[in-house]
DNA sequence: GGAGTAAAGGATAAACCAGTCCGTTACCGG
DNA sequence: CCGGTAACGGACTGGTTTATCCTTTACTCC
């Protein structure tokens, strides 16, 4: 459904979410604690900060951080990130586009469940999945996280900006 | 959002549909009309068979035909044919199926969205695909379908409800 | 039964995507 | 200004998906 390159890139962009504001993360810690391999996340890491979603930092404690608070990060905004401007503009039974109408035999129904995909891409934010996160957290183990305090500032937190 | 091969296939029986009970279709033909590669169509109809949705016939004058009215073949059926049993039943986020609840971040919002996905391949049915065809070649050229006459009888027995 | 035709299916090849390696560049602290 | 660190980024590898080739099997017609 989303491509693995999509999934790591969202799980990684959750984790620095999750992290207190102006905190810097290595390539390393991300792919660690998000089991993601490292020399590829860092491709991705790449790609989003040439698209402005993160900023990377060189030198000893360098690493990254969220470009833009994480409300405002939304999951369709990651996915074009990695797979392209042109995620979800293709037909579903050709390989064009045919976002003209009557052009497939599927297309006017199918258009209306990939608006949906999309719609429920934009809602989602990084913040929500934060949220989600945390609440999943509480509810087990709840112990891995013990050694940040900030997580509940930050979901008071989360709603309103930051950064620079 | 679909693979190559169930577009294929979708393709392959819609065009199967289209032909006058009975008549058979080989491959070649099949392959030409829709642009299809020969040889990797030959394997995914074979699929087809031995997941009894066509029947196929060796020799002079064999070829293939749907084993089934075109009504009762809708695209979840093609799907899980050529994609496996397991075809949407995995998470968005993670490898793992987490069908359980609360597994990853974004399950629950997403289930949603994958229950509509499957309930609209479920009740788009090759019927209702030939019947679009015949509308957009009636509304363009539509020549290319004239010397089969059997198209009107097929769209009038094709608006019964089918689903369950 | 033999020639011809078409599906069956194994072996193979090309293309693409996920993932790795490794050298380079830039920044930091001393 | 030097050594260490961490991002940058190109070249490469491996596996899966997509596609092809070719031999075998089965059927029809003569």
């Amino acid at each position: 459904m989303l491509s693995r390159p999509c999934t790591y890139a969202i799980r990684a962009l959750t984790y620095l979410a999750m992290q207190p504001p102006g905190k810097l993360c290595g390539s390393r810690e991300i792919s660690d604690s998000e089991d993601i391999p490292n020399s590829f996340l860092c491709k991705l890491l790449l790609d989003l900060r040439r698209k402005r979603l993160l900023r990377s930092h060189k030198g000893t404690g360098g690493g990254y951080e969220l470009a833009l608070p994480p409300d405002k990060i939304n999951l369709l905004l990651i996915v074009r990130c990695i797979e392209g401007e042109l995620a979800f503009t293709e037909c579903i039974l050709e390989d064009k586009e045919c976002s003209a109408r009557g052009e497939c035999s599927l297309h006017d129904s199918w258009l209306d469940l990939r608006n949906q995909l999309v719609h429920f891409l934009e809602t989602q934010t990084l913040a929500d999945l934060v949220r989600t996160r945390q609440k999943q957290q509480a509810g087990s183990t709840g112990d891995r996280q013990r050694e940040r305090g900030s997580l509940e500032d930050q979901s008071s937190d989360l709603s309103i900006k930051p950064s620079a």
